[in-house]
DNA sequence: AGACAATCGAACCGATTGGTTCGAATAAGA
DNA sequence: TCTTATTCGAACCAATCGGTTCGATTGTCT
């Protein structure tokens, strides 16, 4: 099953699967993992890894702690399983938008404009100084949120970049997965790093993105138009 | 004196200034002040504020834990008293190269090489990791880490993009304040996060940096340039 | 040398922590 | 209805926490 989750494989891997639809064994019951994990990931979003106690999850959560060490080994345990499930759905839209044959500008500046609202979002940035806080002693989970991975949005510019310029939509690119990135962070530019250091305590509104994402785009035009 | 100290201000206030050179009263001596600081400093950047403890604190500091409490109210005022410590003094020198009169090429590449260089060392990456753990529950911390405060890097940077633009060195820009930002953004591309988030675990190679300076003032330039 | 004050260092306090245990309560299935 | 198993809930354990206290030690000044 999950592979962190070593309790939940053991588990499974000791006790035959009932008979019948049946009621789950003990610590697989995935309703009650959720309702686990929602709680957890709701304190853990509040106060971070450390300030966090397990008797606030229990309470959030509306779980005993016996239940919660049945589910999950220990404190730790938990904090990957919410990142572990905090896979980003938003890949698949921004894919969506790569794939919809529409002119380069309009692309690009729809990528942008969702790229950056998920970005700038509360909920993205408070996961982001959640993982940010622990990564020196949790390293493994830079795997986990995999910023520039295979998966990540600028890999997968970088793919649609590399087309356009085979198809004579764009100048040729030198290096396609740094000119990714780089659009990236411009549509981010100036208001990535406020919203992480808590300098701007609200997303940005539709307009100011708006305005970042049109001037990336015409930066990232002046040099690779055609 | 300091004024999150409290209980430094208090101390002198009620106690005059000795004879002579004399001895510092409790809680007053600048070098036992540094060593804490310099202690504290050490433990936060490790484990962050709350995994941190006093305890740890007085170890690596080598003092009593009575002394650091004669020297500073609580926890927490420790902690912000070291972030105001870290002044940065980097700004100083981007100030310096913006004021050389070179070729705006020139200036905009030593610019973005000590900026980003800066950005992307250890000692930067593991303060704004601290900072950002508990940005949340010390608000204040925002305005004392001054990410876009008059003083921070791309705003310098706007006011000498205007200049330029007054001397007919560059093309009209009509926000200088937002290209100064992206222009750092873009120094800082697809490095600063992975930075963060602990994929790039050594700061990346001059080498690297130069590539993304490079390509950060052709694109600048591209739409800029006269 | 003596006086005085800063610092040390360890014990202390009240509180909370992560994790464990186990009888009682509840829920599900036959 | 009865059986079985999951979950509850609270007590427990050992440890640690932030912060306080105070007699002893050390250092500085006269």
């Amino acid at each position: 099953m999950n592979e962190v989750d070593g309790k939940a494989d053991a588990v499974t891997m000791t006790q035959p699967e009932p008979q019948g639809a049946g009621r789950p064994a003990a610590g697989e019951d995935p309703i009650k993992r959720e309702q686990i994990l929602d709680g957890a990931l709701c304190v853990f979003m509040q106060m971070g890894f450390d300030a966090a106690s397990m008797n606030d999850i229990t309470r959030e959560a509306g779980v005993s702690k016996g239940t919660l060490y049945v589910y999950f080994k220990n404190k730790e345990d938990l904090f990957v399983a919410i990142i572990e499930r905090q896979k980003l759905r938003i890949f698949g839209r921004l894919q969506e938008i790569l794939e919809k044959n529409l002119p380069v500008v309009e692309t690009l500046h729809d990528f942008g404009m969702l790229f950056s609202t998920h970005m700038l979002s509360d909920r993205t940035v408070r996961g982001a100084r959640m993982v940010i806080a622990v990564i020196d002693r949790m390293p493994q989970l830079a795997n986990l949120f995999m910023v520039a991975g295979p998966n990540s949005g600028p890999a997968m510019l970088a793919n649609y970049l590399q087309r356009q310029v085979d198809n004579g939509q764009l100048k040729e690119i030198e290096d396609p997965m740094m000119v990714g990135r780089q659009f990236g962070d411009l549509c981010l530019a100036g208001l990535f790093r406020p919203r992480l250091f808590g300098e701007l305590t609200e997303p940005p509104t539709a307009e100011r993105i708006e305005r970042n994402v049109a001037s990336a785009v015409r930066l990232f035009l002046n040099t690779y138009g055609v």
